[in-house]
DNA sequence: GGCGGGCTTTGACTTCGATCAACAGGCACT
DNA sequence: AGTGCCTGTTGATCGAAGTCAAAGCCCGCC
């Protein structure tokens, strides 16, 4: 079994020979819709698909190591990737979660200076390095989507900044709950007031996130259900009844 | 007075006539070295200085308002600037600050989704938005230079999410000293052992970027002093005789 | 069905940083 | 010199979140 886990297939073989279209394999795909291959011509997504494959990553395999040298890129086609950082003795910062059709990759680094690993069960699609570095040489369009993806992510994180040095525990779950709500079905209807979803993450995922430990996680969402904010089964499966009533709770 | 207080004066106005040189305002630009700028070529650098000007900005100035129609970018020359985000009930998060060279503003947004003060008196360099997207679109090398910023800031968010998020008090304050000895002076030898500036923050300043509160900020410097990590003078100048052992303060 | 391990919850107690309050130093202005 | 303001320091107390400990739940496995 190779880093990826199981099920891995060349996405190559199976390219329609016209090639002045679409590739098979990215007619359907999440990346192709707010994800960077949205900017490529047909012929240049064929000439990355002939060097990308499709993976299943299972939940808790590593995507790339921290300070490690990276050889390949990835975009998130299903699943949530956490990205996270250690300290030396071993305290752990969840900084980022990437959803479908985000972009996992650190562009013009050799070494990765975070850890990507999957949370959930994932597909990614999977290109070396090089051929994604190339085709930014050859394609404004690239370059400016992975522009725009990165100052999304720069925006995020600011956001979560504030989050982390100025909410209070309860506040940050009750934020926590409606990032993931929002991000974790990309097609539901953003005006609807009821979200159901299941938690993609665990307690002690959840408490590296906010900077908080495992028991404050729980006494908080705990709290939440009492009140009525939000209902749990199988301690996964999170049904939001009125979003409103979520977000007056993350403090702003 | 406009709005970046005094002593303003157009660029365009001392140009050098030939125009396939590096304009004058520009020849010793810190901007060139390591700013966006260092992108252009001497038409291109005439092209937008030609647009451009200088300001002084004095602290506790706004430069970007939040939720503001932004119509203008800066390169920061001089000076620090600090980025915050405010939550409604008013608590208050620092979350970058920008030395010289670095860039300030959000391409490709109509509306800033933060508040870019000068956190010292500030000098910088600015243009309109409308300018530098031109100037995007026509050179790709400067969208190039505009992703590696953008990398860069992202990267050291998502460091500061670490020491938000899982550092005490007296890590963090460490944390902040060692970050401002590494930018404020941009030509020190990296490799002495002995450095000394003069704080840019005030105390509240720390604090909303520390996600502390003023006294506990007080109290680890106090504490930083007695054991003679570092020395301090009209509570500003700060003198650090050995930079490894504020190092080890920080946690790593 | 019963066993075992991982994840989660709950409770008792401790601690770090926040809050409240007083005061000290520096500086501008009268 | 004296006053007032702003910034920073120090002390006393409080409370939110961390730590330590125990028990419950869920699920796969024998």
């Amino acid at each position: 079994m190779n880093k990826y886990g199981n099920n891995s297939g060349n996405a190559a073989e199976r390219l329609d020979i016209h090639n002045s279209e679409v590739p098979e394999v990215c007619a359907a795909c999440e990346a192709r819709h707010g994800g960077i291959c949205g900017a490529l011509d047909p012929q240049q997504l064929l000439a990355l698909s002939k060097s990308s494959s499709r993976h299943r990553v299972s939940s808790g395999a590593e995507l790339v190591g921290d300070a490690e040298a990276v050889d390949h890129y990835s975009n998130v086609l299903s699943g949530v990737v956490k990205l996270t950082k250690t300290l030396s003795d071993g305290r752990q910062q969840i900084v980022g979660l990437q959803f479908a059709p985000d972009f996992v990759g650190r562009p013009f680094k050799d070494e990765s200076t975070l850890n990507a690993e999957a949370a959930t069960d994932v597909s990614v699609c999977s290109f070396p390095k090089a051929a994604l570095e190339r085709m930014i040489k050859e394609s404004a369009g690239l370059e400016h989507r992975l522009l725009q993806q990165t100052l999304k992510e720069l925006d995020e994180a600011r956001d979560w900044m504030v989050t982390l040095g100025r909410k209070s525990a309860a506040e940050k779950v009750a934020s926590l709950l409606l990032l993931i709500a929002r991000n974790i079905n990309p097609y539901a209807d953003p005006e609807s007031e009821t979200v159901e979803f299941d938690l993609p993450l665990t307690r002690a995922d959840i408490a590296d996130y906010l900077g908080l430990t495992i028991e404050t996680v729980s006494r908080q969402i705990t709290k939440l259900r009492a009140d009525g904010v939000i209902d749990i089964r199988n301690n996964r499966h999170i049904t939001v009844p009125d979003i409103a009533r979520l977000e007056v709770r993350t403090g702003a």
